[in-house]
DNA sequence: TATTGTTATACTCTATAACTATA
DNA sequence: TATAGTTATAGAGTATAACAATA
């Protein structure tokens, strides 16, 4: 119908295969109370151990209110537990739940049975390479974000008006 | 802190990625009327011409509920026009304004330029073996993806309890 | 004064269900 | 009866701003 025909590059495969994973995991968790969000608060939780609200928020990037808001959710859930801090009254500090953790041992797990399906169905021939081109273009992108974050934020701290609406 | 350390694989990878990807556009749109979700209409129209929301919400996978609130947002922002269909009194036709057209032309081209700058990235002998890697792997998801989806959907079928809450 | 977390408020994306107008 | 779109309602993810308790 329309003429603007494009060429699917490997770009727009990295981006599919992105949405496919996406989209997969919300439909795996429907019916459960986890959600891509809840569960990437679980695999930091996982990986870097218990920590503060604010620090979840940090390692996160979102902002502390929507923190509250998640972990409201694994609490009532019996995800995580939020304990006192030893020495700093105002912090809570979220640690997984033992059942949580299994749980996340066995995606853990999964994950790389998956990973593994995926790297057989590519020849062996070309894997090495593969590892290597998804390396340099993620690096190259990490830097290529950051670089245009940080102009953003100059020019929103240059002109405020930038940032409004 | 913790001991789960997991290696770093073309999976992992892939998701970084998709992910560094979107929250950059999100960060790009920032400030604007246009958000991702939005965007993937704008898309859809350019590609496929003008179409009836419907057809829109079949081509999203997305409700029909949702493409109207989109395209509400879309027509205030002046990317879309709700034009009536010629034969069925019922139906919308969703059509690109000239300036949206433009606009994703525009888009269209600094797509293309990062397709580049990242490959540029990757040494020249690893790019085919990389295309050929990531086409096998998005052709291997897409078929677990949709196996996954369908296996679910019988089981939904066979008991419908299953989809609740 | 600065920081941690919460409450208040709001917007976006998403869904299902009920309803209107038309086929 | 079936289909196209809207209204009503709801939940999740996200944000900023104001506030309480504590450092």
């Amino acid at each position: 119908m329309s003429d603007h025909e494009i060429p699917v590059t490997v770009l727009d495969r990295l981006l599919e295969i992105g949405d496919l994973f996406e989209r997969d995991m919300a439909r795996a968790f429907a019916g459960t109370a986890l959600t891509p969000a809840r569960v990437r608060v679980l695999w930091v939780l996982r990986h870097l151990g218990p920590m503060t609200q604010h620090e979840l928020a940090d390692r996160l990037e979102v902002s502390a209110r929507n923190v509250t808001g998640l972990v409201d959710a694994l609490e009532a859930s019996g995800h995580v537990r939020r304990t006192r801090h030893p020495t700093d009254r105002r912090a809570i500090v979220v640690a997984l739940t033992d059942v949580a953790d299994a749980q996340l041992e066995r995606m853990q797990r999964e994950h790389a049975d998956l990973t593994a399906t995926l790297l057989a169905a590519v020849e062996p021939a070309d894997r090495a390479a593969l590892q290597r081109g998804v390396d340099a273009i993620a690096d190259r992108l990490r830097g290529l974000v950051a670089e245009a974050a940080g102009a953003a934020g100059r020019t929103a701290d240059a002109s405020p008006e930038g940032r409004t609406r």
